[in-house]
RNA sequence: GGACCCGUGGUGUAGCGGCCCAACAUGCCAGCCUGUCACGCUGGAGAUCGCCGGUUCGAAUCCGGUCGGGUCCGCCA
């Protein structure tokens, strides 16, 4: 029996129960402890007259020491009952107390659950942190959702496939934590970003169907969202189209959800697919948060010779004007507005035009004079502004002004409290992304997800330049127009992750690689085994890749993804428990052939007596 | 690489140029207590204020640096 399942019906038994005290309460003769496991809390009470043995070993206990009891299950006594527990109409009268492991007085309150803990604190005494009620239930609900995973997966067929952890490293993407080869010295390996080539040649091998929760490295800065390891749900199918994938994961992604969390609701089934277009140009992101409105508005037709020359200027170089409505933010004090002003800087803005509606419908604006009433009370209507409300208008090249907006939308959601049920999950389909983006420092075009994403049916012809010759592009090419089979999955305004339908035709991918300024000579270098094994056969095939992190942190609502694993990193990628990473022993270099020549550090100190430390 | 926020008994906070060799709560230790459940009551111990340097007659408090933690930009799909 646990400390969770006792109950009215087992009274009158003998039984024992262990685990750690959760709290005492020493009444003298009269001591009550509450014992904790991962299950629930029981009390035990020891009463000296039942039992001297036991009341004196319980006399000396204290929280956090292991216990194990052996006791009568018995009712409580009329009228103290406790509620709260669900073994809360029984007790354990204590007979006999074995301390199993005495405990040291913890750093920080185990039984309080809404203490809230440095968070150094916790990562060292990480294993103490899970003994928190908060954290085991994340841990808990991260249990369940991988178990579901894995259920639903091989339910529809999947084969589970494990991947090396030692691969090759391939200079593009994020950087790579790489391993060096004590058999090979000066060779090193890296540690995968993801499986993608791996799941790829899986296809090429048969394997049809496969799925991995597969662990990732990437050696690149952190946020709340994003460690330098995580874990990701790999996902590949052969013989599908983009259609296939998406309805496979949203069912699965259903499952899961509702077996994780049946309380939560999911907002929109089928879940909403939006094309990258219209998700930047409504919401201003690839990831755009659907639970509220205040939905970007193109005001560059009403605004068009207004006399506001910054207006008339962005439209004549090919810009747009976007606005946004705050709802009931219209009497924002001038240095609120200045605030948010600098804050649109911030992200890139130029600068920021407003318009602030008065309850009787007037209009305050720097910009009132160049408008006129009349078109300013059009800008107003077109914002989808009413009355107290603020609009807020920036003027940029497209992808500035969509993502400006964007980002002070989420923002002013967020402090707006928009969202009207938190409980809710709205999932969201983004797709149709752009192949290529221009890279303008090598004037080439650049794969905006994965260099063997494939590019949908009817936009094949556009796989070409404007000079006729695919290796040398051009940024006014009709590549530039052309459309993925890529899609993204979002939750709540974050990125769940995202996959594509592959190029596994040779001819497009020449012309693909061309594009990208590759040859096809170049990518056998980096993508060899992959471009050798699409000459023997290779089916069709297409998956994606969530973060299981993210999904996580946001069925347990969480805002960052430490909270959902049991042993996590800090910002600056040390593991404080461990203390990793550590120093390496000299050996351990000469070992591998390697010599540590210090930090890379910048040496400025000018006008300063004292340099910097130098290492030896 | 950059910006911003935080660092005071075990823990969480207050104090923000002298009233502070630092206050409150909780925890800890001891004593009392047979129906508690954040038990209660009485007493006690415990911090030179992250670290280094500077300003000042005087620094927890101001300044610079540094270390650690966090958030964001760059970076990352």
């Amino acid at each position: 029996m646990t400390c969770g399942d006792a109950r009215p019906d087992h009274v009158g038994r003998e039984v024992t129960l262990a685990g750690w005290v959760h709290r005492r309460r020493d009444l003298g003769q009269l001591i009550f402890l509450d014992l904790r496991d991962r299950y629930g809390v029981t009390q035990v009470v020891v009463d000296a007259r039942e039992s001297s043995g036991a009341h004196e070993a319980a006399s000396a206990v204290r929280p956090e020491f292991v216990l194990r009891v052996r006791g009568l299950l018995a009712a409580r006594l009329p009228g103290t009952e406790n509620a709260r527990l669900a073994t809360g109409a029984v007790e354990l009268r204590g007979l006999d107390v074995e301390v199993l492991s005495t405990a040291k007085t913890p750093p920080f309150s185990i039984n309080e659950p809404g203490a809230e803990v440095d968070e150094t604190l916790r990562l060292r005494y990480r294993y103490l942190d899970l003994r928190r009620e908060a954290l085991r239930d994340r841990l808990l609900l991260r249990s369940r959702m991988l178990r579901a995973i894995s259920e639903v997966h091989h339910a529809h067929g999947f084969v589970e496939v494990e991947t090396p952890l030692l691969i090759k490293s391939t200079p593009e993407g994020a950087r790579d934590f790489i391993v060096p080869s004590r058999l090979q010295p000066g060779s090193i390996y890296a540690l995968p970003q993801s499986p993608q080539q791996l799941k790829q040649l899986l296809m090429v091998g048969g394997m049809d169907r496969y799925f991995q929760i597969a662990h990732c490295m990437r050696d690149e800065d952190t946020r709340a969202d994003r460690g330098p390891e995580f874990t990701q749900l790999d996902i590949e199918m052969s013989f599908v189209s983009e259609e296939d994938v998406m309805r496979f994961v949203e069912a699965m992604a259903i499952e899961v959800s509702g077996r994780t969390v049946p309380e939560r609701a999911i907002a929109l089934v089928p879940f909403p697919r939006l094309t990258y277009r219209e998700a930047m140009d409504r919401f201003g992101s690839d990831k755009p948060d659907i639970r509220y409105g205040m939905e970007l508005q193109d005001i560059g037709e009403l605004v068009q010779g207004s006399g506001f020359r910054v207006f008339d200027e962005t439209l004549a170089g090919g810009g747009r004007v976007f606005a946004i409505a705050a709802p009931g933010r219209g009497r924002a004090s001038r240095s609120e507005i200045d605030a948010l002003t600098d804050y649109s800087k911030r992200l890139g803005a130029k600068g920021l035009a407003w318009l602030a509606v008065e309850e009787s419908g007037e209009v305050r604006s720097p910009i009132a004079k160049f408008l006129g009433d009349d078109r300013a009370r059009e800008v107003v209507t077109a914002a989808g502004g009413t009355p107290g409300d603020l609009i807020l208008i920036v003027a940029d090249r497209d992808l500035v002004a969509q993502e400006v907006l964007g980002s002070m939308r989420v923002e002013l959601g967020r402090r707006l409290g928009l969202v009207a049920d938190q409980s809710v999950l709205s999932y969201a389909w983004v797709h149709r992304f752009p192949m290529y983006q221009w890279d303008e420092e090598h004037r080439r075009w650049d794969a905006t997800h994965n260099p063997f994403s494939g590019v949908m049916a009817e936009d094949e012809p556009l796989l070409a330049t404007a000079s006729g010759d695919p290796a040398r592009p051009d940024q006014a090419d009709p590549a530039g127009r052309a459309r993925a089979m890529q899609y993204d999955l979002t939750l709540n305004g974050w990125e769940l992750g995202g996959g594509s339908i592959r190029i596994h035709r040779r001819d497009l991918l020449e012309r693909s690689f061309a594009l990208m300024g590759h040859s096809m000579e170049g990518m056998r270098d980096k993508f060899g085994a992959l471009l050798d094994a699409f000459e023997y056969g290779a089916p069709p095939h297409g998956g994606i890749a969530l973060g299981i992190d993210r999904w996580a942190a946001l069925l347990a609502s969480q805002t960052n993804i430490r909270e959902v694993m049991a042993f996590p990193k800090t910002a600056s990628g040390s593991d404080l428990m461990l203390e990793a990473p550590s120093p390496a022993d000299p050996s351990q270099f000469a070992e591998l052939g390697l010599r540590f020549v210090g930090p890379a550090r910048r040496s400025d100190g000018a006008g300063e007596g004292e340099g910097p430390k130098q290492a030896s």
